[in-house]
DNA sequence: ATAAAAATTTAGACTAGCCTAAAAATAATT
DNA sequence: AATTATTTTTAGGCTAGTCTAAATTTTTAT
């Protein structure tokens, strides 16, 4: 059985890890859970001990199969109960993250299989991201430029084509980051440039050059 | 804000001075959670700085009317989740104690507002407790003979009004304790006499007497 | 290529919540 | 009422998870 602290660790990592497909720097999980990076060392070589990370010093860690599955329940803990706080409770999509960082930690494995079902086995949670199956099982994301994407559904930004200056100073004008939530209102054929919702917020326009450099999934 | 271990505590030393009303002694609240008797002083003296119970020093700790408060809030919480999980989850009656045991250390109040909302304001839990309301008032129990409780209904078992070792060994030969839960099938006019189920097992047949003597709430 | 800067780890210390063993206070028994 | 037994508290220690400060390794820049 893994602590809640534990857990935590291997979420991170796991997050940390899909985003660059390398080496988890012990510094960077640090940062994300806001505490020393002396303290992630210690708890990272912890991890290793329990063959849930691989750990070279220096140099960050990886997770090892069974910690990619338990970081994957988890993951789907969470989004679960993230869709049951919107669905069944009202709660804004908003409103639902810290709450289902507490509940993702409750054991009961019964407890989690059952609220799937409760929610008609839902493919995503509220920001759009999919829910791993019970076997921890997370779909390959098949990500397209946003330019390709369906109309009307919600797109979670995943990477940039471009990478130049020039590209990701309009991005931020934009508001437009890794994570964001981009739902399409309106394709125009004329000019294949399209209407979008940032994050719920006010409509904006972005041309198809924009579109096709904006990696979703 | 209260760590879970601290809410156990006040949980258990509420459940306890239900029962006597004297003050509560360590060792009682130790035996109860299964930890040693000097962690339970120790822990004892913690709630007292804090203002959520007095100790007296080898006398017992009683709660204050904040800690009072506090721990009908958990207790609600604790009723609250087992209602969901019998009645949205479908778990049986003996399977939530654990589960709800977690989620009764959640932090949100909102959640657990809108949880009673998505019940229906239930007023009892599935094992026929009373459910405290958002300002943690808990309805007196007006507890009554067995005799004069109504046919259909779940009662508990709270106290017996005679206390003779002959009556007493008669209510362990029924499986009659307290905490009981009882359901009246059918009453007798000819004697007075009932019919009740034990804790969901095989109906049995009691005396008006023996009724007359199980005080329920 | 070497020195300076940045990242990472080690060392030592703190708190919460637990333990055992010994001491002190209360309760029970003769 | 005094002695014995029981209950409760004190004293000292342990682990998980956190910290700061110092040491070490890697990276960057001259």
């Amino acid at each position: 059985m893994l602590s809640p602290t534990e857990e935590n660790y291997l979420k991170v990592i796991l997050a940390l890890s899909s985003k660059n497909e390398q080496a988890v720097h012990t510094n960077a999980i640090a940062a994300e859970l806001r505490i020393a990076a002396a303290t992630a060392t210690d708890m990272c070589k912890k991890l290793a001990v329990k063959k849930l990370v691989s750990h070279e010093k220096y140099k960050g860690v990886l997770l090892t199969k069974t910690g990619y599955l338990k970081a994957c329940l988890i993951i789907r803990k969470h989004r679960l109960w993230e869709t049951f706080l919107v669905e069944q409770l009202k709660f804004k999509w908003d409103e639902v993250h810290e709450i289902a960082e507490q509940l993702e930690h409750i054991d009961s494995e019964e407890l989690v299989n059952r609220l799937e079902l409760l929610l008609g086995s839902p493919k995503t949670d509220p920001h759009g991201d999919p829910i791993p199956d019970k076997n921890g099982y997370l779909p390959p994301s098949r990500s397209m430029p946003l330019a390709e994407a369906a109309t009307h559904d919600v797109h979670v930004v995943r990477g940039v084509a471009d990478q130049s200056s020039k590209f990701l100073q309009l991005l931020n004008k934009l508001n437009i980051g890794i994570g964001s939530r981009i739902r399409i209102m309106e394709k125009f054929d004329f000019d294949q440039s399209i209407a979008i919702k940032v994050d719920q917020q006010k409509t904006v326009h972005i041309s198809d050059q924009v579109a096709r450099n904006i990696i979703v999934k």
